[in-house]
RNA sequence: GCGCCCGUAGCUCAGUUGGAUAGAGCGUCUGCCUUCUAAGCAGAGGGUCGGGGGUUCGAGUCCCUCCGGGCGCGCCA
């Protein structure tokens, strides 16, 4: 609702603007520090001033009187050195909120399409926590923008040909003379991605022991690239068995793909001899015939600069004439703007618990009726900023090719890692040097298995949040308290990895992540508990159980009582209420705009501080006066729909009981 | 060496195209449960926004510089 406003006054300021003193401008606007001075303010007279050569405050003062009305703002005021202050129309404002509701703006089915790709996991080892933070800050943002009309396609990019893959194979092979039989039972066991992480350990110790040993890796690498032999069986069957794994745990946390586009495709289905073809043709590649790259196919990415003879190039092709890996993902961005002129073939693979089906590439033998995949009009890669280099060179690789809106829209979503706090690793029996111990925070490696477990953490989740329940509800059946305690285990750890802006580095830490109290999401979960059970009680009184049956709330308020209670002074603290609650569009709007979906987390958690303060203060059912207390209820929904929406959108829900 | 990011309260972090008196959580201390659930509320204390210079009506925010820290820069992915 907010944002409607907001979008009123800049609309109308600048029209006004343009007609009165012929000047195009953009209208700013911002919340004033206090209420007293309005809801809107805007410092465009500053700007004003400066191009009119005339002091800010006698051009507000000349401009506000002017204004036409604006609906929903009641009057303005010139405030500080020439601010203009909209204050709004408060019992408009919360019965306009209070009837608009939260609801997802519907997509368009025609609407341009944007890919996120987020989670992207190699397939040989269990999820870490900072697997997680990928998953939950793209998820989160797709919800954000299915939730602002946006036609959103989710892709999950399995590396199932890669080097890791392959490392575990060799591990199988040559550190534990498996047979495909054995590795196949051991692929059935529920933890397989847990043996797999220790196995990945040993094997990277393996090729520390004796160099020589890395030739067996590049031949078994080889032989899964090309698809022969019992490598590249093993591999299948690996790889294949750790995805399930990890939708298992991303399911576990509300995390939902469409598709899984896989590397092996890309290379069956020769994607890179497409693009390969389309790079030579608009020579954005060259043969490298002397220097360090003699041999390789490479792609310039700077002119050649006389002073250093050397100019920067990345390698695509090479010597030995295979792709890299920032070759494939040129041809794979290529292929998800629809500019390859190739497609994979699409299978069923998974149905989620929600009835959504998750599709996988193959590369023969697809399903008819599978949905067209890709031909986006924006990419969004979700992807660590320790990538930003390589995902620089994809977008070169467009814009060599002559895609250049392509290429700006393709968008690195950036967030730094997930490290440990110095206090955790070494609760973790990490060994830390002097140094590191002073560090902020340490690294951790999958390729030495260090790193908390995805499934582990929310294990412990599960169980501390299942204490906290059992210790309040002791007598509830058990599917309720265990459902309930999972519902707080996800909210509690998707916060966390919310909360942190995403160029913040996290310095995982047990103590802040099982937290339920302060700014977690337990504590805006606990908030909307606190109302339904209000309106649980309120209905249960004989009177109100006929309004309340069909979950509606039926209070009689006239608009003038509603005036009343939230004129100042005394209204001030439920206007302001009124106000956070009806923000939640221009929070989302904000969100949306800077790729932030902690915006979201911050406005649900000050959403819920300021209903909880509001709770404290006024006991809603024991009110005598009948007016009052329907306001009071009408507020409390108001308040309890926009928290309730906010969590949705950060893939939180709110149990019945706490 | 080059590139990107960060430096704000004891700790962890917000601070939306530059805007009004810089905020929150944790921790510390003090109060509040016969009340709609205390996973809560209220209060106290805590700041040269890393240092210096500049831009302007106005800088935590933009520019320059220095200091400190993180991450990249491979015929790995």
């Amino acid at each position: 609702m907010y944002q409607v406003l907001e979008n009123r006054i800049r609309e109308t300021l600048a029209q006004f603007l343009r007609e009165r003193y012929g000047i195009d401008v953009s209208i700013a606007t911002s919340r004033p520090p206090k209420t007293d001075l309005g809801e809107i303010a805007t410092p465009v007279c500053f700007e004003l001033a400066r191009r009119l050569r005339r002091a800010p405050r006698q051009l507000a003062e000349e401009i506000a009187p002017l204004l036409p009305p604006i609906p929903g703002v009641e009057r303005w005021t010139v405030a500080g050195g020439g601010y203009l202050n909209a204050y709004l129309d408060r019992a408009a404002f919360f019965r306009d909120a209070s009837l608009a509701g939260a609801a997802a703006r519907a997509p368009h089915p025609e609407a341009p399409k944007i890919v996120v790709e987020h989670t992207n996991i190699n397939p040989n080892k269990a999820a870490h926590i900072g697997h997680l933070r990928n998953a939950v800050l793209g998820d989160t943002f797709v919800r954000l923008l299915r939730h602002t009309g946006h036609r959103v396609e989710v892709q999950n990019y399995i590396d199932n040909t890669g080097v890791q893959v392959a490392d575990v194979v060799v591990g199988f092979l040559h550190l534990e003379n498996r047979r495909v039989e054995d590795v196949r039972q051991l692929a059935a066991q529920p933890k397989f991605d847990f043996y797999c992480w220790d196995l990945y350990a040993r094997v990277t110790q393996f090729f520390e022991e004796d160099p020589a040993r890395v030739e067996l890796r590049n031949r078994t690498l080889k032989a899964i690239e090309e698809g022969y032999g019992i490598e590249a069986e093993l591999a299948e069957l690996i790889a294949t068995a750790i995805v399930r794994c990890h939708l298992r745990t991303m399911e576990r946390i509300g995390v939902e793909y469409d598709l899984l586009p896989r590397e092996s495709e890309i290379l069956r289905l020769k994607f890179w001899d497409a693009a390969f073809a389309l790079l030579q043709q608009r020579g954005a590649v060259v043969y490298a015939t002397s220097g360090k790259n003699a041999g390789c196919w490479v792609m310039p990415l700077s002119e050649a600069d006389e002073a250093t003879a050397a100019p920067e190039a990345k390698i695509l092709v090479r010597s030995n004439g295979t792709v890299t890996y920032v070759g494939k993902d040129i041809a794979y961005q290529l292929w998800k703007f629809g500019l390859l002129d190739r497609d994979f073939a699409y299978r069923r693979f998974h149905t989620h618990p929600s009835g959504h089906t998750v599709w996988i590439t193959a590369s023969e033998a697809g399903e008819p009726d599978a949905p067209r995949f890709g031909r986006a009009a924006q990419v969004f890669n979700v992807i660590d900023s320790r990538q930003s280099y390589l995902q620089n060179i994809v977008a070169a690789g467009l814009r060599a090719l002559g895609y250049h809106e392509q290429a700006e829209r393709s968008v690195h979503f950036a967030y730094e890692m997930v490290a440990l706090s110095p206090r955790c690793a070494e609760e973790l029996g990490y060994p830390l040097s002097e140094e590191e111990r002073r560090r902020a925070h340490v690294e951790v490696s999958g390729r030495r298995g260090t790193g908390v477990k995805a499934d582990d953490l929310l294990d412990r989740l599960e169980a501390r949040a299942r204490a906290e329940v059992d210790a309040r509800h002791p007598d509830d059946p058990d599917a309720e308290r265990a459902a309930r305690a999972h519902a707080i285990a996800v909210s509690a750890l998707r916060y966390y990895l919310l909360k942190y802006a995403r160029n913040t580095v996290v310095a995982f830490d047990f103590k802040d992540a099982l937290s339920f109290e302060g700014e977690t999401g337990p504590y805006c979960q606990y908030a909307v508990v606190r109302a339904r059970n209000i309106f649980r009680k309120w209905a249960a009184q004989p009177t109100h159980s006929a309004t309340a049956a069909d979950g509606r709330l039926e209070v009689s308020l006239t608009p003038e009582q509603a005036a009343r209670f939230l004129a100042p002074p005394e209204g001030n603290e439920f206007w302001e209420l009124v106000l956070l609650a009806g923000s939640l569009d221009a929070a989302v709007e904000a969100a949306v705009v800077a790729q932030e979906p902690a915006f979201v987390a911050k406005y649900a958690f000050q959403l819920a501080q300021a209903f909880n303060n509001f709770y404290h203060r006024h006991h809603i059912l024991t009110e005598a006066d009948a007016a009052r207390q329907a306001f009071l209820l009408m507020l409390t929904s108001l308040a309890m729909q926009q928290l309730e929406a906010a969590l949705v959108l950060l893939g939180i829900e709110a149990p019945e009981k706490m």
